[in-house]
DNA sequence: CGGCTATCAAAACCACAATCTCTCG
DNA sequence: GCGAGAGATTGTGGTTTTGATAGCC
């Protein structure tokens, strides 16, 4: 049983949800990139990931403040609007549709949908903190952040640490 | 000359993660009921390359400051931290230990 | 002319018959092999020759026992089996087929065949000490083992040296 | 799960050395006349890997005894000799002088 | 099975960075 | 015997070039 745990384990880190050869040729689409390590693009195949589903969540939000279920373009335009830390995205949704309410599109789905106006926008805190060994957040099983168990919570990471500084965690 | 699919210095293939990938991403952070536009995908596609080369080139300033040319998992963490992304940090440095262990376990 | 030698010399010894890279690779799946000199794949590539030519002739051996002319499986099988150095192989060779006298195939050569059943069967002393500078073995010219001459010949020093400095021999 | 020809912790490119090269070694063992037939190759193709990984690993312990981090020739002579390859001993030692020469000469 | 050829994976190569080794105190 | 430091040596990643492989006859 803990063997599976391994194995899954194992799995889940070489089973990458983005292509880390595409990340590596966008990283090098700047030109004076030239040598890149390997876990450069693993750790941002992960970061990506987080990153779309901040930025898909805040999308959300937009959609269902304007009673649909369809998330659209305006609804991603209004998520980088409102969050400061995606204003290096401004010049990717054109102003003009940056800030638009929004028009039902004539697809809201009506009274029956409950009100989900107010559904709780997690804050980014609680959007990349659930940590998958720590028993905490990452309510809903398979939705959002789920890594894959670091073994127990290496507290103290013995293994091969780079003498570098950042990684050291548990400050 | 009509572009038509394959333009040599800007395809789309080789500036943005595959459409398909980030529309499965996105699922996981929707109830299931949730449907997705064909534009929003589109947009965040297009959002996420944008991120990948802010940060690298954050990164790559900061290699080019202290004089070292290849960029490593730290540089990215340093530069996500500098450019307000410091809540990813966290999560981050536990997957790349984990993913460590796991490539120096079953010995590469 | 003796610049040709040191040219020819040093071709050969930059030209391996294996690849280094795929030799580092299967000593590195040995998990807890970290760091390899860079002679050591060099070593090996020589090595693995000679265990190549070794294995080959013993299987030929079997070969021509059954008169057969091309050698199969069960060959080899059977060299590894009579061979106590190549005891280690044993599970390469499944116990079934290690034992097989070959039928012949239909293959043999048949009565125009000399009787090669009791061709000299090199003793394992001959098979690796045919040395290029020493005149003595390695009869036919770029049959079996031929090394790039090491210069002039270096009086090979009584060998069999215990542990200790295995190399440092001579010079 | 059908293993296409990329199976990705398995595939036999990674753990056996090139049949082609191997082939080509086995020929000069063998009267010109000789043939080989497939299996023999892919055969011996396994027993060379298997002997890698057999030297290599004595040759491994002996560094851990000797609180050493990096197999060398010695290291790998040293095995052969202990598991019954005395007679390659020899030959070896003369072959990696010659390389030790022409690789120092050529560094100048 | 050997010989032949086109193709592309990967072997070799190089520069840099990380790590080991070996001497000295 | 132990730690530290300089120097030697190896791993790593990008780039170039080679030759192993897969068909076919």
């Amino acid at each position: 049983r803990e063997q599976m745990m391994e194995i899954q384990a194992t799995h889940d880190f070489k089973n990458h949800l983005l292509p880390l050869a595409r990340i590596k040729k966008i990283m090098k689409s700047d030109e004076d990139v030239r040598m890149i390590s390997s876990e450069a693009p693993v750790l941002f195949a992960k970061a990506c990931e987080m990153f779309v589903l901040e930025l898909t969540m805040r999308a959300w939000a937009h959609a269902q403040e304007n009673k649909r279920r369809t998330l659209q373009r305006g609804d991603i335009a209004a998520a980088i609007t409102k969050t400061d830390i995606f204003d290096f995205l401004i010049d990717i949704v054109p102003r003009d549709e940056a800030g638009e309410g929004g028009g039902d599109d004539g697809e809201n789905e009506g009274p029956s949908a409950p009100q989900l106006g107010a559904l709780p926008i997690f804050p980014p805190q609680q959007l990349v903190s659930s940590i998958p060994g720590v028993p905490g957040t990452s309510a809903r099983p398979g939705y959002a952040f789920d890594f894959p168990p670091p073994e127990t919570v290496e507290a103290a990471p013995s293994d091969s640490a780079p003498p570098s500084s950042v990684t050291n965690d548990e400050s | 000359m009509a572009q038509s699919h394959g333009d040599l210095d800007t395809r789309e293939q080789d500036r943005f993660l595959p459409v398909a990938n980030i529309s499965r991403i996105m699922k996981k952070a929707l109830p299931a009921n949730a449907k997705v536009a064909k534009d929003s995908k589109e947009t965040v596609q297009e959002c996420v390359s944008e991120f990948i080369s802010f940060v690298t080139s954050e990164a790559s300033d900061k290699c080019q400051r202290e004089k070292r040319k290849t960029i490593n998992g730290d540089d990215l963490l340093w530069a996500m931290s500098t450019l307000g992304f410091e809540d990813y940090i966290q999560p981050l440095k536990l997957y790349l230990h984990g993913y460590r262990r796991v490539m120096n376990e079953d010995a590469k």
